[in-house]
This record gives structure tokens, C-alpha cells and sequence, in this order.
DNA sequence: TCAGCGCATGTTTTT
DNA sequence: CATGCGCTGA
């Protein structure tokens, strides 16, 4: 075991072998917090400080999670499935999985995402005869999540105040029935309901507490107030807590993050040692040098200076676009000359403040023939198409998911409008029962009109057939037999546009998913269940792409805690970064100069800044002057880069390197068959492994990229 | 009941 | 510019 330890620096030693007691890392970037924290649980094991029963670690992202398990993996002589390591809301899922009907929870309850919260609202909104204009759902599910994440339950709200919040409150009141009645939790739901389990159930909370000696939590910058609660609840007498986070790189304050938490560690845990990782294996001296510069013109920070032993490297370079094309053209260029000097295009990455963005950049690099991943945006199990699936398959698991009902009633399209939905409301509401059994009241009441009596009488019926196989088949030909009976996929098929093929291929790719699904180790739960709040809580972030040699292009947000040799900051304009409606709080502009320092921190050895004198948003465009971060970067450590007329210039020809290289067994101008749009020509293969995609063109559909891991494809 | 048109709107994102 | 939402007419 010593020679895990050999690898750290005096500072992680510290951090990795400090006595008992609790325990605050201040990490900066590129420090090796991830190590000290995978070390340290290490280390207690070895040192049988700790038993993998007694260890909490928390993280804020699934990924994050998967990666400290599977880090933890190699240093670890055993397997690392006893510890708990995991999100805090899938842990408080667990919790409310082993202990349900203390949670006053039924067994069977769903979890619900922010988007069913959305249309839950607006349902109650209209329930209660409010205007969405005078109270927009949006600012009630923001009210209703702020509530929650203060530990806040309707009737303890102070409501006396005035008009606004009374509406506010009230609005909550039937949310709260609403998801009692339907048996849904939403996130900050998980959170809270576990925390008053803590509280009501002194027994329960003693168990854990004994049980856990050690909690660990990383980017505790991030933890909003009832997550803090959640673990000061938590850390009993004898527990000792470990906290990892940075200030600096405190970036989700507008969603209810509170920086300070990592401030009132110290001042609420007795005897906190306190460990600073300052040395940053990451950056060169000169792009290390310009962050600090520019994350010192903040106040109120904790304190840290980051050092690297590294060389110095060379100088950020600075762009001065005419305008978003000229920057993007430029970004190319410097991409293509990188490229030919023996950079892959996935050490490159590009990082923008807005997802609009990466419109222009995309299109440039298409035309560079450049791969690129550009990653954010909606996540494969958020679509429409699938979150219709997974709406048929609650439905299926519980009749009386009413938000699950509403979903998919009348998706596709079968005769059940407003009206008729409108009408099962008012009885649900009468009869204090779902909409479930609503229909299956005005069934027998046959208050309905004939047509859509038979409509509904189909759907039941549909849903009906369905019930019985999800105990009989596996999960994957349940979904196929749910999209062919439900008419899902005949809808979409109609569509025969661009978008509308997506959808259909989306849904085989939904079907694949399913087939390859397994639920954890250690879950009791029903499969179909386990794979429903899969679904929900993890929404399939890929891996940053295995294999795939491709630019990564991201929001500067889902950058953090990734490192890239060469990376590019576009778009440094005041207005855009920092953004118009940041700039007027001074929290919100520090938050931005976070922003700025996470961004420029995630370059390894070379670092682009660029800027574009107009740019056209939304249709028009207009000037822009330069970010006043461009201002805080020491000007030692920049350097000008000349505007060039002839980008277009570099060679456009795919390399033919990229057709060579691939392991699929398929070959260009076979032909080819896909169970769903029929006979094809391969007309082109990119990628390795489980990422080869191919591009088919196909007799009657037209040609697609398909991914070969997911897509059926038979050669003929 | 639903498709199609016109209008407003326009950060960042995880669970 | 582009998307999404609400309203209107068939």
C-alpha cells in the first residue's frame, strides 16, 4: 500500500493521511483532488480507519461518481461495490427505496423530472383558475424547488404577507397533494423527504449515523442549503467529515449552490484541519499565471494561489474577429494547423458562454471536415419520442401515474382532446381518484360521448394487454411491443422529414437501450422500476467519447473538472461574457470572472482567446466590445494574433487516413439492411470500437449517419 | 380535435 | 435567426 502514497505531494499527503477529525481540501484546479479524495478512502481501509460499510461519498454528477468508483477500482485490493458512493440524490433515493413507508411514501413511487414538474404546475394552475400570464409555472417551480431546498413544506410558510405569495403558497399546497396523491417525487423532493425521515425517526437516523464513520463530499462548493443540512444531519457524533471544493470555481449560484457552505464548514464542524492543494499539474506557468490574475480581481475569496512546476510555455494567443464567422474561421485554421502538427482533434476543445454559439462553429468545422462532438443540449432520455416511451412504460407500472397519463393519452393523437381530458379532471378531482380510475368510472357512468368513450376504451385496452408482459418478456421486446401497439412509431413515421426519421431511430435506439440495461448490484427493486428511475435520475451523459477523435465543443459550465491540451475561448465580448443579465448584480459578475478562471483553467498547454468586433444575435447584428476579462490577463502573457484573409486556405480534403482505420467489418459501397429503414449503400465509416459510425444511404429513407453499437445493421 | 399559422422570445444545467 | 408556444380556422 505504500506505494499509493508515493505518488502525492506533501500537501496531498497531508490531505490523504491527516488524524481523525474532520477534514477541508481546499482544491484548486488541477490540484489532484479527485486523487486525495480516492487516497484518502484508500488509506483509511489499509489503515483500518474505516470499513467500506462505514464510507459515505458524495458527489453532485453521475459521472462524477462512476469515475470515483472506477478510480477507486484500481488502487483498492478489493471491489469497491460495499462503499456508497454516489450522488446525493440517488442516494437519498435509496434511502427512500429501504425505508418508504416511514417516508410516508408508497412502495411504487416515481420520480419525476423538472420537465413533468413543469406540466404538473400548469395543470394546477389551471385547476385553480390562475393565469399563466400573472403567475408564469416557471417562477412557481422555482419558488416551489427554493421552499424545498430550505427545508420548507407549505404550511410553514408565513404566507400573511401579501397577494403574490399567498398565490405562490397556495400554488405549492396542491403540488404537494397533487404528488402525494400520484405518488411523485420530484429532486429537491428526494432531499427533503429523506432529511424529515431523519427527523421524525430518531431510530433511523441513529442507524446511519452509526453506521457511517467517514463522509466524504466533493465540490462541496456546490451543495445548496439542504444538501448542507442533509450532511450536518448526517455526520454524527463520532462521524468525521471530508469536504473537497474550490471558491474559485463556484459557478452555480443561480441555482441555489451557496459557495459560503465550504466557509461555514469551519465555523459549524468542531476542529476542522484545514489543507490547501495549491500545486497544479495542469497548466503551463504563463496560462496559470493570466487565471490568477484574473480570478485575484475578485473579493471575498477563501485564499489560494495556484503554482506549477511546469514550464512556461507559450503565450495565450489573442484573436480579434471581424465577426463570429471570421473568429470561427480562425478557430479552424488554428485547429487544422494544430492537427497537421500532431495534435488529435480530442485534445482540442472549444468552450462558449451560450449553446447558441456553436451554431457558426459547427457549420465552419462541417465545412473544414473536422469531427467534432459538441456536447450539452438535450440528452438522448430527455426527448420527446422517449420521454413518450417511458411515459407508456409508468403508466404500465402504475395505472395511476397521472402525470404519466397525461403524457401519453393522446400521444399519438387518438381522439382524446381537451374536452374529453378535461372531464376525467373534474371527476378525478370530485371522486379523489386518478385519472385511471376516472376513466374507468365515466366507463361505467357512460357520461362520456360515444366517440370518445371507444377512444378510451382502446387506450385502457391497449394499456391493459401491455400489463401482463412486463412479467413474462424481457424489458426491451416489452418496449418494442408498447411502440408498434401504442402506434408510437407509425406516428412518427408519417413524418418524414429530417426530424421525424431522428425520432424513429431514436426510438430503436431507445429499444437497444433497454436491452443492454442492468440494474445495480445491490438493487431490490422491480427491473422495469430500477429502470425507470434510471431514467431519470441518470440521464445518460456519454463518456467523453472513447476512441472517437473528435473537437469537443461545450458550454464553458459543462467544462468543469475536464482538462484539454489546447482549449479556445470564443466569444470574450462584454454582453455575452460577461453575460447582459449577470453583469448588473456584482455576485453575478464574480460569477462570471469564475467562469472565466474555470475556462482558462482547463487548458493543459495552449490557450486561444478570441473575440469578434460584431456579432449578429438573433437575427440582427451588432458591435461588441471586448470582454473586460481580456483587460485582467497581464499583457506579458498575450499575444496579438495577426487577422488573416485567407483561411480557406488549409486543404478541405478529408484525410484518408479516416477510412482505413476502422474495425467494423463493413466497407464502403456494401449493401447494407436496417430493421427499420430497409436496404442501403455504406457509403462512409469514421470512428472505432462501439463508436464506428457509418453513413448509409438507403433506398427508400434517404442517407443517415447511424452509430454501428446501436443500430441493427445486416449486411447483405 | 388538431394542424397550421403568427407572434414573442431569446443564459448557464444537474439531479 | 429559429424555436416554441398559443390561438384560430377547418
Amino acid at each position: 500500500m505504500e506505494n499509493f502514497l508515493d505518488e502525492l505531494n506533501p500537501e496531498q499527503l497531508a490531505a490523504v493521511t491527516a488524524a481523525p477529525g474532520h477534514l477541508l481540501v481546499l482544491a484548486g484546479a488541477g490540484s489532484g483532488k479527485t486523487r486525495v479524495l480516492t487516497h484518502r478512502i484508500a488509506w483509511l481501509l489499509e489503515t483500518h480507519a474505516a470499513s467500506a460499510h462505514g464510507i459515505l461519498a458524495v458527489t453532485f454528477t453521475n459521472k462524477a461518481s462512476h469515475e470515483m468508483r472506477q478510480r477507486l477500482e484500481k488502487i483498492l485490493p478489493f471491489e469497491s461495490r460495499h462503499l456508497w458512493i454516489g450522488t446525493f440524490h440517488s442516494i437519498a433515493h435509496r434511502l427512500l427505496r429501504l425505508h418508504y413507508a416511514k417516508a410516508q411514501l408508497a412502495e411504487n413511487f416515481q420520480i419525476i423530472d423538472s420537465d413533468d414538474q413543469y406540466r404538473l404546475i400548469r395543470r394546477i394552475l389551471a385547476q385553480l383558475n390562475l393565469d399563466e400570464k400573472q403567475f408564469p409555472p416557471r417562477q412557481a417551480q422555482w419558488f416551489i424547488s427554493a421552499q424545498k431546498e430550505k427545508g420548507l413544506r407549505a404550511h410553514a410558510i408565513d404566507d400573511e404577507r401579501d397577494a403574490f405569495m399567498r398565490t405562490q403558497v397556495k400554488i405549492y399546497t396542491a403540488y404537494e397533494a397533487l404528488c402525494q396523491q400520484n405518488h411523485l417525487v420530484d429532486f429537491s423532493e428526494l432531499l427533503l423527504r429523506v432529511h424529515e425521515l431523519w427527523r421524525n425517526e430518531p431510530e433511523i437516523l441513529a442507524h446511519y449515523r452509526a453506521r457511517f464513520s467517514h463522509i466524504l463530499v466533493d465540490e462541496f462548493q456546490d451543495t445548496n442549503s439542504m444538501q448542507y443540512a442533509w450532511i450536518r444531519q448526517l455526520a454524527g457524533e463520532h462521524t468525521q467529515v471530508m469536504i473537497v471544493g474550490d471558491d474559485d470555481q463556484s459557478i452555480y449560484g443561480w441555482r441555489g449552490a451557496q459557495a459560503e457552505n465550504l466557509a461555514h464548514f469551519s465555523r459549524d464542524y468542531p476542529n476542522v484541519t484545514t489543507v490547501r492543494l495549491e500545486q497544479n499539474y495542469r497548466s503551463t506557468k504563463t496560462i496559470l499565471n493570466a487565471a490568477n490574475a484574473v480570478i485575484a480581481q475578485n473579493s471575498d475569496r477563501l485564499g489560494k494561489e495556484l503554482w506549477t512546476e511546469g514550464e512556461t510555455g507559450e503565450p495565450i494567443s489573442l484573436y480579434e474577429a471581424f465577426d463570429e464567422h471570421d473568429e470561427a474561421r480562425f478557430i479552424r485554421a488554428c485547429i487544422q494547423r494544430a492537427f497537421d502538427q500532431g495534435y488529435s482533434y480530442k485534445d482540442i476543445a472549444i468552450l462558449y458562454r451560450s449553446n447558441a454559439q456553436s451554431r457558426v462553429l459547427e457549420e465552419t468545422l462541417l465545412e473544414g471536415n473536422i469531427s467534432y462532438r459538441i456536447y450539452g443540449g438535450l440528452r438522448f432520455l430527455d426527448r420527446a419520442e422517449i420521454k413518450d416511451c417511458l411515459g407508456y412504460l409508468r403508466l404500465l407500472y402504475n395505472t395511476d401515474d397521472d402525470t404519466a397519463f397525461e403524457r401519453v393519452v393522446n400521444q399519438p393523437p387518438r381522439g382524446i382532446g381537451d374536452k374529453t381530458l378535461q372531464q376525467l379532471r373534474d371527476l378525478a378531482r370530485e371522486e379523489k381518484i386518478s385519472l385511471w380510475q376516472a376513466c374507468e368510472k365515466a366507463r361505467l357512468n357512460k357520461t362520456l360521448t360515444p366517440r370518445a368513450a371507444t377512444s378510451i376504451a382502446e387506450f385502457m385496452n391497449l394499456i391493459e394487454s401491455l400489463k401482463p408482459l412486463m412479467n413474462s418478456m424481457p424489458l426491451d421486446q416489452v418496449l418494442d411491443k408498447m411502440i408498434q401497439g401504442a402506434g408510437l412509431q407509425a406516428h412518427y413515421q408519417k413524418d418524414r422529414s429530417e426530424k421525424g426519421l431522428a425520432k424513429v431511430e431514436n426510438l430503436a435506439e431507445f429499444i437497444v437501450f433497454a436491452r443492454e440495461f442492468k440494474a445495480e448490484e445491490n438493487s431490490e427493486l422491480p427491473l422495469v422500476a430500477a429502470f425507470l428511475s434510471q431514467a431519470v435520475l441518470d440521464s445518460g451523459e456519454k463518456e467523453a467519447a472513447l476512441g472517437e477523435d473528435a473537437v469537443q465543443m461545450m458550454t464553458l459550465h459543462s467544462a468543469k473538472g475536464l482538462e484539454f491540451p489546447m482549449v479556445f475561448m470564443a466569444g470574450l465580448e462584454e454582453g455575452l461574457f460577461p453575460h447582459y443579465l449577470s453583469a448588473n448584480e456584482a455576485d453575478g459578475l464574480a460569477e462570471e470572472r469564475r467562469l472565466c478562471y474555470v475556462g482558462m483553467t482547463r487548458a493543459m498547454k495552449k490557450l486561444y482567446l478570441t473575440h469578434a468586433q460584431s456579432r449578429s444575435l438573433h437575427g440582427s447584428g451588432s458591435l461588441k466590445q471586448r470582454s473586460r476579462f481580456l483587460a485582467e490577463v497581464p499583457e506579458e502573457y498575450l499575444q496579438q494574433e495577426r487577422r488573416q484573409t485567407k483561411f480557406s486556405a488549409y486543404p478541405t480534403q478529408r484525410s484518408p487516413t479516416r477510412l482505413q482505420a476502422n474495425t467494423s467489418g463493413f466497407s464502403l459501397g456494401q449493401t447494407v439492411r436496417h430493421p427499420l429503414f430497409g436496404e442501403g449503400t455504406v457509403l462512409d465509416l469514421e470512428g472505432q470500437g462501439e463508436h464506428t459510425r457509418v453513413q448509409v444511404r438507403f433506398k427508400h429513407s434517404g442517407s443517415k449517419w447511424l452509430v454501428l453499437s446501436f443500430a441493427k445493421l445486416e449486411k447483405v
